[in-house]
RNA sequence: GGUGGGGUGGCAGAGCGGUUGAAUGCGGCAGUCUUGAAAACUGUUGUGGGGAGUUAUCUCCACCGUGAGUUCAAAUCUCACCCCCACCGCCA
């Protein structure tokens, strides 16, 4: 959610941000009522001053036994005019929050402005292995080594669901280890492990709600949802709190499934493991001062991209333009890893800066030592990183001919030490 | 799910329907005392919004789980919902 007061202060720098998001938006509107809650506002105080006055004066002549019935009367038209106000005031303050939080955030200068074709690779790591026979995918190569059962998933509750089995099954676990492993001794975050079903003033508060409602799984007996992402429920660990200055950065990082509907996204990369409704994830987030922000994007860009050098997945960083860019982030990085089998570059990561985006939604503040004054601190989060993507290109770049695929080198304390995935099972 | 108890400031905990933003204690901050610390004593100590202003501050409004209602007037009375605690039931 924007400032009412910065979209005030800042109208045409607003305007401009959502021309850029390719947004037709009336901002005129929105801030002529404004103008007019301010009306009401100060008509309604102006009226309730006078109640308490009055009522003073009742209470004043009740305790010295005079008669106050005039000024009883009196209160009774004062009261009659308060309900008025308010219930007007009431009214248009629910259509500007309204209005205020279908906003999206205003995209950091530093962007690239257009679609998705304006994109920039920012640098790239890691090379293609070179292969002496064509490779497989990772769909042919985990039934090959019965490691993946996607028909089975299917089955047991419907299409892009996976089913990891033996190797596959230790393989996402092993990852799942090492990256919360790193993420905790070698960068300093505090893992947490949070709920997977929230509610409705969590989603709101990262952003998700309202307009996203149809790409969330929502339960409706009790209103929760179903996680998108580990951002939702740890940014809202400290929502509607004020953090002391010294705590800050708050490092954490969590490993969660996800769940997306993923709806209209049907026949769009729905082969194997590329777009699925579950998939597992190590998330970091960040919270900390609104001056130490975009540094912290890079350290948590760096931290997401030594996951794959760990790895030894190629990838390539890319800035998302104006128009790519999510609803709540003010910048954005995409980090996309090589997969061979399938010969495309898969997103794994994204890392954002929302600045006080879902600080002033989630009302989360930090109260600066030397003021004692408390403003809202900038949320930060990134993928460190997505499994099943990542899982496509460890088999699809470690592949032997034989079929068989090695293991990288940094999972085989989690794997008893081997170093080759075969088929092993019947 | 059932029954009972309860939600008040950073925490604990008072609060007859009317000078209650809210007693008291603890904690925090500042000061006195001390070589220093502790203790003691004194003062201070919420959030959001509006207005004024010599940006020090002054002033007004709202906030006692949430929402609705009763009333001239609600932290205080009524109802609904949410949450917490205890016990029972069910259960990995």
């Amino acid at each position: 959610m924007l400032d009412l007061k910065f979209i005030r202060e800042n109208r045409d720098l607003t305007q401009k941000a959502l021309c850029e998001r390719n947004l037709k938006f009336d901002l005129d509107n929105l801030i002529s009522l404004d103008d007019r809650r301010r009306k009401l506002l100060s008509e309604a105080e102006a009226l309730r001053a006078e109640k308490n006055k009055a009522n003073d004066e009742i209470a004043a002549l009740l305790k010295n036994k005079k008669d106050a019935k005039p000024r009883i009367e009196g209160m009774k038209e004062i009261s009659r005019k308060i309900d008025e106000s308010e219930g007007r005031l009431k009214d248009i303050s629910a259509e500007i929050d309204k209005v205020l939080l279908t906003i999206p955030n205003v995209p950091h200068s530093s962007l690239p402005r257009g679609d998705a074709s304006c994109n920039q690779i920012v640098r790239s790591w890691g090379e293609a292995p070179k292969l002496d026979f064509k490779p497989a995918t990772h769909i042919e190569l985990s039934q090959k080594l019965d490691i993946i059962d996607l028909p089975r998933a299917t089955k047991i509750t419907g299409s892009n669901f996976i089913l990891y089995k033996g190797w596959g099954a230790r393989l996402e676990r092993a990852l799942i280890n090492f990256m919360l492993d790193l993420h905790i001794h070698k960068h300093g975050y505090t893992e947490i492990f949070p709920p997977f079903l929230v509610n409705r003033a969590s989603m709101t508060g990262t952003g998700q709600l309202p307009k996203l409602e149809e790409d969330m799984y929502r339960l409706k007996d009790d209103d929760l949802f179903l996680i998108p992402t580990a951002e939702v429920p740890v940014t809202n660990i400290f929502r509607d709190e004020i953090l002391a200055e010294e705590v800050l950065p708050v490092y954490y990082t969590a490993y969660t499934a996800c769940f997306r509907r993923e709806a209209g996204s049907y026949g769009k990369d729905t082969k194997g493991l590329t777009r699925v409704h579950q998939f597992d994830k190590v998330e970091m987030v960040k919270f900390v001062k609104p001056e130490d922000s975009y540094e912290e994007l890079e350290k948590l860009l760096n931290n997401a991209e030594e996951v794959l050098q760990a790895l030894g997945l190629p990838y390539r960083v890319v800035m998302l333009s104006t128009q790519d860019l999510s609803f709540a982030a003010s910048k954005c990085y995409d980090l996309e890893v090589y997969a061979s089998g399938v010969d495309r570059w898969l997103e794994v990561s994204s890392c954002s800066n929302f600045e006080g985006f879902q600080a002033r939604r989630a009302n989360i503040k930090f109260r600066r030592k030397e003021t004692k004054k408390t403003e809202f601190l900038h949320t930060l989060n990134g993928s460190g990183v997505a499994l099943p993507r990542t899982v496509i290109a460890i088999l699809e770049n470690y592949q032997q001919k034989d079929g068989s695929v090695i293991i990288p080198e940094v999972l085989r304390p989690y794997l008893d030490g081997e170093e080759r995935i075969n088929r092993t099972t019947d």
